[in-house]
DNA sequence: CTTGACACCGAACGTATGTTCGTGTATGAT
DNA sequence: ATCATACACGAACATACGTTCGGTGTCAAG
């Protein structure tokens, strides 16, 4: 029963970082040493310590000192270094509640709790978004038929929005046109009394209204989203 | 000193959950009861453990008894939940090497090794992307200029692609078209010994170039992301 | 053979840390 | 007034956990 004598990473440093990350991702916290003896077949802490100093000094995890649980994964045994993502707020989930066609209001999500439903969510950066956006009341939507391509927005995409019934000028809304019976996408202006929306296509025409009230701002476009998935 | 009487949230249930997550960002594991007191000026470690059962009644935060550090953060003070993310792996950044632009080829990642350029890189939740795709080699490009509006690309959004040297039916890719001195993203075909180039909007035609020599494919594009910062 | 580095073990030690309990003070209802 | 409840404190307790140390077996170098 030998292992390395001066090498990089012998079976149980390995065994071992996959431990640290398999317990991190479904505890939330790290493993304490004599949990990660438990499942890597080591019966003494000491050894346990033995192989985290080892792993500390080849750099793949940071220790605190007289800290229980006191451990940092930096690398993966693979090698890949980690970023340091650990904090939870750096994701978050939005729910798709529905799809987003032309013939059809955009469902609006029911203002009761929505429960967490993250099986039909996405996962979305945080670092994505602008700041000051709040994720709280995030939905996305998925594009369905290609009625909105003047919008640069094409069948499968998906739109994430918040739900803001005025728009400011220079957004991106989802609009419903009662007159028109028609959902879109558009840039939304508002101009000595009258909407000009505007495609995101540079080719083509904005819409003129003369009624403001026609226009009913239906949400605002924060994130758009093309997953080019050919599985 | 007074604050709520059977409210959802009060000042200290905030204070915590603030420090708990920034905690959890900066050192990669939980903090203790202690060190959460001093720093949400609560002096004694009942009042601090008090709160966390509050918190973890109302499903903020989950606890194991007799667990040092073993707080699972689950929704953000904001009430926006958290997804189980702690998990390291689940999110990755891909570096933003450059910019595509119609006349000029596409900047191919240096082979050699990219330290960790995470400044100017984006993050991406590993679920929008394939199970199977790698995430190591994925490099991203800025669009610039609105050349690519037939590709339902605008000036600004991002295009996460992986470096291949051919391509198959079906897929995205950008491509160099050696004859016109252009770079454009399109759906590639190979048909009978001729490459069909279809643009992403279906009102647009397809180009049909009969040497597949000077179609050079730079890269597969798996991602587009549309960023609506109007900020 | 010795020597020493390396990989292990078990036990003991000290403390970091979660838990419990007794007490005190407001506020609001009865 | 009295009682209940929410909020707060500090001390004591039990233990989970990191650390240290003495000891064992193996292997290669001297």
């Amino acid at each position: 029963m030998m292992a390395r004598k001066k090498a990089g990473l012998g079976e149980r440093h390995k065994k071992i970082l996959r431990f640290l990350e398999k317990f991190q991702a479904e505890n939330g916290y790290p493993p304490s040493i004599r949990e990660i003896g438990e499942n890597t077949s080591i019966s003494s802490t000491s050894v346990v310590n033995y192989y985290l100093n080892q792993l500390e000094e080849m750099n793949y995890i940071e220790r605190e000192s007289n800290v229980s649980r006191g451990i940092r994964l930096l690398r993966n045994f693979e090698g890949s270094l980690l970023k340091a993502v650990q904090s939870v707020s750096d994701m978050f989930n939005v729910p798709v509640i529905g799809r987003i066609v032309a013939g059809e209001p955009v469902p609006i999500p029911s203002s009761d709790f929505n429960y967490y439903d993250s099986e039909t969510g996405i996962d979305i950066a945080r670092s994505l978004l602008p700041p000051k956006e709040k994720t709280e009341d995030l939905f996305a939507l998925e594009v369905q038929g290609d009625s909105m391509i003047d919008a640069m927005v094409n069948d499968g995409d998906i739109v994430v929005m918040r739900p803001v019934t005025q728009a400011n000028n220079g957004e991106m809304v989802a609009v419903w046109l009662a007159d028109r019976d028609e959902t879109t996408l558009k840039y939304f202006f508002l101009e000595n009394g009258r909407v000009r929306l505007q495609p995101a296509n540079p080719l083509m025409s904005p819409i003129i209204i003369d009624d403001p009230a026609t226009v009913q701002v239906q949400g605002k476009v924060v994130l758009v989203i093309r997953r080019l998935d050919n599985s």
